[in-house]
DNA sequence: TTGTAGGCGTTATCAA
DNA sequence: TTGATAACGCCTACAA
């Protein structure tokens, strides 16, 4: 990795050019002649110049690296996600600096300003509790991507994926099951994600004439714990309930483990239902009904309208659409 | 957020200091009178000063930045670990670049030069298969913090958590409820980790005096589905076996629903165990036994030994030994 | 203890 | 098309 200093001046002096020369080689910002480029590309070869980010971030003000806040680096969802941003970036020379928010406006508002003083060229930022108004007062300095909410704005970009009508599909699957009796439970509802999903299922449940149930609906945390609590609140609501649907597959694993605990077989007493469609959900026992968000191609979608913006195009977002799941958690009602 | 940009050449005017004193408070490099020292702290509050971590980087050789080569950003088991690297780093103002290795040699490699190129301060590889050679050249460069493999030189330093013992634990955990024909399910052998589970596994059948059979023995790659896959294959080779132990937790959910779909329950007719007590472990039906290796205090360790290292002092790692975790997937063997 | 001056490796602005 | 020259924001001798 013989990693001697190797300046683009020293280049310059092999190819016998002048320094600007190189540098306008190695970023296509004018025309250069044949054979100068030539001459400067061989040397870079012989010699294995590799520009300085760090120069070239105080220079030219571009650090070829976007910040991404996320809100748990380790959470399965998020992991997925930051896999399809580094994936796409890197194919355009980037590298993503990841922070965590951990769902807290204060660390959120640490890691913009952690970011920012990095000299981040933009900002991706996977949905979280700070307010609108600071997101956009960042785009001001960097242009900026922001998944899960809606946000407009000058050199701000946002999508969201359709949870709501995701949501819809999972509650109508139960419906055509069979199921009157479908119990929620609820991400945490500072999220539009959360809220989205939970009109999702109002939606089916009106579509079918079915009343709504204020007693079947939990809040609760798009955890795994929070699942499995949100399955004891319900029960001891003492509602009658055939079917479950929860917000992510997160809860759904928490949640089946909670019915296990009541002797309450999934699908035989309660269908489950998820959402997100993880890695996990194939292996959860059994194998989870849910709705495929290719958290994936959400990642590579962000990092792609970042650059975009970049390249000073309008980005543009074009998600797949949800799609229901079927595996063996859900199961036509006893009768 | 009104990030003008206050440099510090305007706080050493406001303070009516030179910039150099303004950059020994920073830094402490050097003894500065109180009375400056106040009026430069007050300048920076006022200011809101926050020294650009790319001029730094140009000009001290700091970015303040720890390169982290971590094998696939997405998988739960990385998560975790990453994680703890994050929040020790943050604590000391150094933040972490994670890169994908992606088990790909080539990948590593490219890794370690993305990060060079960045001037990171330190590396932290965690495992992988790049040569132990390239990892010590990088280590002339950069401190480097190794986690996964034993490794020697200067400027380097490696730590492993115990998995050997751990494999043992749960090995001897199975033979104490009675069981004789114990398969097991390796990850990856490129891992030195993966072999120190096979290992310990002998161990404990050599302490129990029972003679290791070959045919029980699978070789898998450390994900769900390869864990699925080899049960699959245990199953052709019709050896008999009551228990199963997997290299880690992901390999036993896939290998759980590989006994479920051959109408195997566990732990009624094999008892499962897997290794690193994931989240999920505590999720999985019924609840995974495991052998607890915190993988997060393992991230939290990566990143205090950096830290030390970095200050010149010798680091010096104390994990806590293997934990055996019994859940609900181990039972007596039926008779 | 403090300030001055030079440099870190690029890019950007001007002339030529 | 090319080359000087001046930043970029900070750190670090060196001198005072």
């Amino acid at each position: 990795m013989g990693d001697r200093v190797v300046t683009l001046e020293l280049v310059a002096e092999l190819a016998g050019v002048s320094p600007s020369t190189v540098s306008r080689i190695l970023n296509g910002s004018a025309a250069v002649s044949q054979v100068k480029k030539e001459a400067v590309q061989e040397a870079i070869r012989t010699l294995g110049f590799r520009p300085n980010p760090v120069a070239r971030g105080l220079a030219g003000g571009r650090t070829l690296s976007i910040g991404v806040v996320t809100q748990v680096i380790s959470s399965p969802f998020y992991g997925e996600a930051l896999l399809g941003i580094e994936r796409e970036l890197e194919r355009a020379g980037y590298v993503p600096i990841f922070v965590s928010g951990n769902w807290h406006e204060d660390d959120e508002r640490k890691a913009l300003q952690t970011l920012l003083s990095r000299r981040v060229d933009g900002m991706i930022v996977l949905a979280g509790r700070i307010g609108n108004e600071m997101l956009q007062d960042v785009a001001k300095t960097v242009p900026m991507v922001v998944v899960g909410r809606q946000l407009e704005g000058p050199q701000l970009f946002s999508f969201s994926f359709d949870s709501r009508l995701g949501a819809r599909l999972a509650t109508r699957h139960l419906i055509e099951l069979g199921h009157r009796n479908i119990a929620f439970v609820t991400g945490d509802l500072i999220h539009e994600d959360a809220v989205d999903r939970q009109n999702g299922y109002l939606d089916a449940l009106k579509e079918a004439g079915i009343t709504p149930d204020p007693q079947l609906v939990v809040q609760s945390d798009f955890t795994e714990a929070g699942g499995m609590l949100a399955v004891g609140r319900l029960l001891s609501r003492e509602v009658h309930f055939t079917a479950l649907f929860c917000s992510n597959d997160q809860m759904a694993m928490g949640a089946a483990l909670g019915l296990y605990r009541r002797n309450l077989r999934v699908p035989d007493d309660v269908s489950l239902v998820g959402f997100d469609d993880l890695i996990l959900a194939r292996y959860t026992m059994p194998p989870l009904t849910t709705v495929r968000q290719s958290v994936y191609d959400i990642g590579t979608e962000a990092a792609t309208a970042m650059l975009d913006m970049l390249r000073g195009a309008r980005p543009e977002a074009r998600l797949p659409e949800p799609v229901l799941v079927v595996r063996e958690s859900t199961t036509r009602i006893a009768r």
